[in-house]
DNA sequence: TCTGCGAGTTAAAAAGTGTTAAATTACCAC
DNA sequence: GTGGTAATTTAACACTTTTTAACTCGCAGA
């Protein structure tokens, strides 16, 4: 990795807080760029290599948690923090959680947002030479997330993004159930009903994929989800 | 050449802590004034060169705050630190509006202040910058953007301006979604349909290049971009 | 058992991409 | 300017990915 000073990306609606946090993380080395939204942010997120990403959840335009989604969908590593309000559900912050490195409640100290930020950057840049063999075992298969593949013996499959993604959430949950939302909220963003469907298309084609070998499977649990099985 | 001693002006109406600090920064190679208030720190600061200021915010006759504004208005680029015992807030708030540094609140370690100071040192230090990556390492490959080669062993590739504009792009956004629109106008200057379709030609004569190392490359990700995996 | 909705499957539609080659444009030496 | 060469764009056609549609089956509650 280089030595350039840490890029952040702050999405922070209320401009005085916003402004706070970018004076005072310059000072201690970091480069902000400031967005008030979340539109703002994604669009400068495109362009930009950032290190570490601090989201509002609470944003007018673009929530944090929808931004958080398609940063995901570009990068799927890189560290996401969010500044939730203390009166959010512990549930809805469980949920904001999934996918993001850390979270913290307002209001905090800035000293606490700067810990997390080191404690973030040390467990990911310094050991940066540990790209945690994104690779999954699936019975007989082998699945290269990076590489979107599956391979069975000396036979390789190149698989789309769609069917890749789905794949790996599977993985994840391997035994457990997969919600169908959920999965639907991370790789499609929306969960209406003809991203479903079209997930349920999805879910076919893996099961094709997937018939050589007979321990594994992929189940529906009527009306919460699947669970992929070995 | 000789590289002069660092020289600090320090204000601290606390005469221990004071001249505790002048004894251990002195042992650690920096030479130190030091003032017992914000006025007469002040009166010297205007006739000496100063690499560093640390102020306390309280102290009499002139405190910490008005003497970094005063300093302010002669060195508008001078580091300043703040030693303070109050925590955080609107202190913070304020030491940062004036142009502070860094902020350290008393208790604290005098190792925590060398390490506060090198850092800020460190990074003010006239025009330390990195150099952004001339070259890029892509698998077997080194890409020089510069020189606009693709080097493979001793084969030598030379790319044409739009082939090294891609590769650059992608090599930037390396196991990132390189957004097909953004490439478009940043390369192409308008994301027309023909400037995509120019751009799909690109890439295949990219990925013709690369083909030698299977670890690298070039998905896409439909609908989105290009994502260089390696 | 009936019924409604979720899920399985296949296929077609719609949009996006891979690739090659021809056409055009830009560039350079003369 | 002219001619030659390389770079880039446009065209053409094949193919993929994803979504939508259509029809089916099956689970679970009334």
């Amino acid at each position: 990795m280089t030595t350039a000073k840490t890029k952040i990306l702050l999405a922070e609606d209320d401009e005085n807080l916003g402004l706070l946090l970018k004076e005072y993380l310059k000072a201690k080395g970091f480069e902000t760029n400031l967005f008030a939204n979340g539109e703002l942010a994604f669009r400068d997120f495109v362009k930009t290599q950032y290190d570490i990403c601090i989201l509002d959840v609470m944003m007018p335009v673009k929530d944090g948690y929808t931004l958080a989604k398609e940063i995901r969908q570009i990068d799927e590593e890189i560290p996401i923090i969010f500044l939730t309000a203390k009166s959010m559900k512990e549930d809805v912050i469980e949920g904001f959680s999934i996918g993001a490195d850390d979270y913290i409640t307002k209001p905090f100290s800035m000293e606490e947002l700067l810990f997390r930020i080191e404690a973030i950057l040390k467990r990911t840049s310094s050991s940066y030479k540990a790209p945690p063999a994104e690779e999954f075992k699936i019975g007989k298969y082998v699945f290269d997330v990076k590489k979107q593949t599956l391979q069975l013996g000396d036979k390789i499959t190149r698989l789309t993004t769609k069917e890749s993604e789905l794949l790996k959430l599977l993985c994840t949950h391997q035994n457990k159930i997969l919600d169908r939302n959920f999965a639907l909220k991370t790789i499609w963003l929306d969960d209406n009903y003809f991203n479903a469907r079209s997930m349920d298309v999805y879910i076919t084609k893996l099961r094709k994929y997937l018939k050589e070998d007979d321990s594994v499977e992929i189940l529906n649990v009527h009306g919460k989800g699947f669970k992929l099985v070995m």
